[in-house]
DNA sequence: GTATGTGCAAACTTTTTGCACTTCG
DNA sequence: CGAAGTGCAAAAAGTTTGCACATAC
């Protein structure tokens, strides 16, 4: 699932981006936590293995990563910026209880929306891409949306 | 449209909270400012007609107003955080080329993502209220989405 | 009068920047 | 070798905090 190094290498290579040990471990670390980490997060476990990168450079990483489209930022209440490995078409799930963002995919849901302001047109407003912030919490219990 | 004075006050006295010239002057501020302020906007909006106050007191109205409800936050890709006096629920445009967002309130979206969401549940997640982040350009020659 | 709110200035957090040095291709 | 990338340390930007003073109710 989560793309080799030499995955990584590729990506990287095939935007014509030098290949840098520290763009490696960068990248690799978004893979690898997941969760829509935070730059803080980042350099945190970078560092584990590689105490020595700075971390204006993994700022500067992660803003040429998003130039050539190989990671998104993922906007939060917060003011910290979040980083997402995800590129496919995706909406997030928000907990505000622990502060995780999930990813959610649904293809059905992307066909709903794209026909309903295709039908609808925005005047004015050329449409490039959507994503839904759905809010909630996630629950042990699994309700459904009524409870008795 | 844009609450009076009067109503603000209102507004505030409603929810418990002391009626301050500061808190007059920021929520009416959010109000005339419009289009989704940064605080600092907030600050140079409210400076002209009121030079003493104070930055940290700009933050922690802020502050108060969302706990209790009579603004929102909103998301941006950038650092800053923007503000928001539009309680009804609706969805966002997003403008990357000037920075803007537009209110966009649209009932039948609304019917058709609860809806959506009614039957298909999301197990282990309890939806609070989902909003949509539609990115694109504001254009004047009003196209439709399929140019030939 | 008292709880609540404000001003101020300092501190904190996150991110950006400039420049000499290094490295990938 | 040369263009592109990195480290470092300083600073910018945005926001938060603590505490003495002020004010709404």
């Amino acid at each position: 699932m989560k793309p080799s190094i030499e995955n990584i290498r590729n990506k990287l290579a095939e935007k014509g981006l030098k290949v840098t040990p520290q763009r490696l471990v960068i990248l690799d670390a978004v893979y690898q936590l997941g969760n829509h980490p935070t730059a803080d997060q980042i350099i945190g476990y970078i560092r584990e293995k590689n105490p020595n990168i700075a971390s204006g450079t993994v700022y500067k990483v992660l803003d040429t990563l998003i130039d050539n489209l190989l990671i998104k930022k993922v906007t939060t209440e917060k003011n910290v910026m979040r980083y997402d490995g995800m590129l496919e078409n995706h909406h997030h799930l928000y907990c505000s209880e622990n502060d995780t963002i999930e990813d959610y995919v649904d293809e059905e849901l992307d066909h709903l929306l794209s026909g309903y302001f295709q039908s609808r047109n925005l005047k004015g407003f050329r449409i490039t891409r959507f994503s839904l912030q759905i809010n909630g919490v996630f629950d042990k219990n699994s309700p459904t949306s009524s409870d008795p």
